[in-house]
DNA sequence: GGTCATTGACTGACTGGTCAGTCAGCAGGG
DNA sequence: CCCTGCTGACTGACCAGTCAGTCAATGACC
């Protein structure tokens, strides 16, 4: 229960935000300080360029979503599986969710031109496809799941999910199409993918109810701790997930290490 | 059979290879002029500004594309779905095909940004989807394909692929890990999407085969009319193959519209 | 308990480099 | 002699990173 979020949290959060809003392309130290309301040179002062610092948000992230799954690891394998499709399908009015993605993307994009953010790529890469692993692995040793190729799956499922994603975020200003591209694609993963995994009898929860029962999504569920809060009326719904990662949702900030405010959303903005 | 390559394909020659030499982010209007031997002014004679040459750019390979879909309708449909599953296979070491794919990931990462990268984008999606559904609606009527949904299962094979490309370029700089990224999915999607979509006694082509059959890659075939050459001694190995999107190879060129210079764009204007 | 030194957090103004886009002008063919 | 294709030099904007300095808190010494 720490109290006031320490600098350290509001440059994250500010990162963040700023992130949102412009993107990563677009991203400038100002537009940092700005959404932290603190000055360029202090960023400066913690962090000795602008790549060291998108560096360090990069993994404030990841073991952000590293917690979360940490967190849902008692959880029997055939609901862990669905809860992880789900974590990747987000509708359209979402577009929190999907500016940070975007973002994020483009962040992707320039892991071949930088060793470090390669590096948290593939970090993420292996967390993700681990935890569909190790899930499927728990589900074919109790007798759930057939006995399949483990690392041949999660690298299907893994690549079909964030694939939809993608597709999905890079052409928002969409223009008929019926549900959200991950929607459909959930559903069809599920019929294909993963129902015939399933040994004699057994079933998987439905996405639709999963997609609820998930933990709260940006907006929603009342927030509690508000602190030091200055004029920024932040929600809360900061870090999201990994990479091309997980998806997560809202809420969370630092969920790991249960500290405290965090976030705030989009409220704001530059000019 | 055009003599002299024309300025506007000397210019989109020079933007593919500024863009594998130095991706999107990294993309000056004076690279493209060096790696096409011109001047900067030069362009921006032809181009009003660095947008348009790079639509222009992308509605040309995406046209490219286009033509190559065409060239093979007439192909059995089992056959056509595994070489659109070919189109995205790629090895670690095609390393110009994996710069011009990280490229395109930058620039499609820009389409929430920018309407027109937007609309050429939701253009390559329909073309690819479309191209699916086609070949499984032509299958499902000469009865080698069940009676799947044709919109899902599109969907659904656009994405997985697309990811796995996607997933194994951002992490180029692997370690460790078997085949790439695209071998394992695409061998995945092959047992687990496509084969069960088979009817009674029909069987697909292999991946190692088709992969063979497909038109040249880069570096391989002789290639024929090298004209004006001056010390751009290019191999040719242009436009490859859309957004997201297919995945092509080297050569090319115009295939589309075998008239002459076409290209250049939308010069015009303005000044 | 009052003065002074030190240090850590933080800022505004500045600098140097980069890059898209402009402009005046040149060659050559019709 | 004018028009098209093309060029080199220049400009203005933008931005990461620097620097000199402010301010508050902490601690030391008398």
């Amino acid at each position: 229960m720490t109290d006031e979020p320490s600098t350290a949290e509001e440059i994250m959060d500010g990162v963040y935000r700023a992130l949102c809003a412009h993107g990563y392309a677009g991203l400038t130290m100002q537009d940092i300080a700005d959404e932290c309301s603190k000055s360029k040179s202090l960023l400066h002062y913690h962090y000795d360029t602008k790549e060291d610092l998108l560096v360090a948000f990069l993994d404030h992230v990841i073991s952000d979503f590293e917690g979360r799954v940490a967190e849902r690891a008692d959880r029997p394998p055939t609901e862990r599986l669905v809860e992880f499709v789900c974590w990747f399908v987000f509708e359209r009015d979402e577009s929190e969710r999907e500016s940070f993605h975007i973002a994020l993307l483009e962040l992707r994009s320039q892991g071949p031109f930088n060793d470090r953010i390669r590096e948290q790529l593939a970090r993420s890469d292996r967390l993700l496809r681990g935890t569909v692993s190790e899930v499927l692995v728990e589900g074919i040793d109790s007798g759930v799941f057939r006995d399949v190729d483990v690392e041949e799956t999660a690298a299907l499922l893994v690549a079909t999910l964030d694939g939809a994603r993608t597709r999905q975020i890079t052409m928002a200003g969409d223009e008929s199409e019926g549900p959200a591209y991950t929607r459909t694609v959930a559903e069809a993963t599920m019929s294909r993918v993963l129902e015939p995994l399933l040994a004699e009898g057994v079933e998987l929860p439905s996405i639709a109810e999963t997609v609820e029962s998930l933990p709260a999504r940006t907006g929603e569920e009342p927030g509690e701790g508000r602190a030091a809060g200055e004029e920024t009326m932040d929600e809360d719904a900061t870090d999201e997930d990994v990479m091309g990662e997980g998806t997560t949702d809202g809420p969370a900030a630092d969920a790991t290490d249960g500290s405290t405010a965090s976030v705030t959303a989009d409220d704001e903005d530059s000019g």
